[in-house]
DNA sequence: CTTTGTCTACGAAATGATTCGTAAAGTAGT
DNA sequence: ACTACTTTACGAATCATTTCGTAGACAAAG
């Protein structure tokens, strides 16, 4: 009911708004299915869980038609921000470098990948010496 | 009661593990304070969740003296590992590297560091090449 | 108009995690 | 031995999240 802001998605919310982001407003029929493919979900679970998020100010929905149609109202990579703020408290004891150390560890990265950082890494190092 | 490996912890589990890793083995009263440093908890909370702790095989203790002292079954790096693997995949939809680029961008790190982050994409990109 | 299917609304059950009260037993100090 | 304190054990309350059953509205097809 209320659109109060920095309502953290849960782990099923998350799972609906990658269907959002991924291919924009969209009914419960479509993101039902959507996640389907990946494991079963009753109809009205997923129905329920966004009309809370419409509640929560994570979406907001098109009633003009029977069949609703809703838009995520946070952006992916706002949402990444917050999250990954509070993953790295979490897990990582507030330390993103050792977190960065591990991500590049452990999962393989093109060589374009790694390029790309090290040029931000470099961005990043000019910006700081002044 | 079983010690099937695998069990993910939960938030607070995570918290008193940290305190595990920390400190070394320690008993529900150390690990209660050291939380209470941080938000307040009761002494039988913790003392729970110590328990369910050592009953799904993340920590074990030693019962030989009245006052029981737990140590941790799982290491940091292995547990920070499983999570940010999950956690790509469910934040970052499985890329890593946006991962690092979000840490990186949003987290300031010194030059040092940015440095050992540079020598090792170095030493990836040199291993890669042959 | 009736049947069949799809949609939303809603409440409540099921699940999982966390918190706490209370009891029982051991320990320490007097 | 008595009292005060600390510990473990345990069950249940609380709380958040997820799941589902059911009902009512609407739509499409015959």
């Amino acid at each position: 009911m209320s659109k109060t802001k920095k309502t953290r998605p849960t782990e099923s919310e998350l799972e609906i708004l990658q269907v959002l982001w991924e291919n924009g407003p969209s009914t419960v029929r479509f993101v039902n299915d959507q996640l389907n493919k990946v494991r079963e979900v009753g109809y009205t679970t997923t129905l329920k869980l966004m009309q809370i998020m419409a509640d929560k100010g994570l979406a907001e929905r098109d009633t003009s038609q029977r069949t609703h149609v809703y838009s995520p109202l946070v952006t992916e990579a706002e949402t990444q921000k917050n999250l990954l703020t509070q993953f790295v408290d979490t897990t990582f004891r507030g330390s993103a470098m050792k977190l960065v150390m591990q991500a590049l560890g452990n999962h393989s990265a093109s060589e374009a990948e790694l390029d790309e950082i090290k040029a931000l890494i470099e961005d990043m190092e000019s910006k700081q010496k002044k």
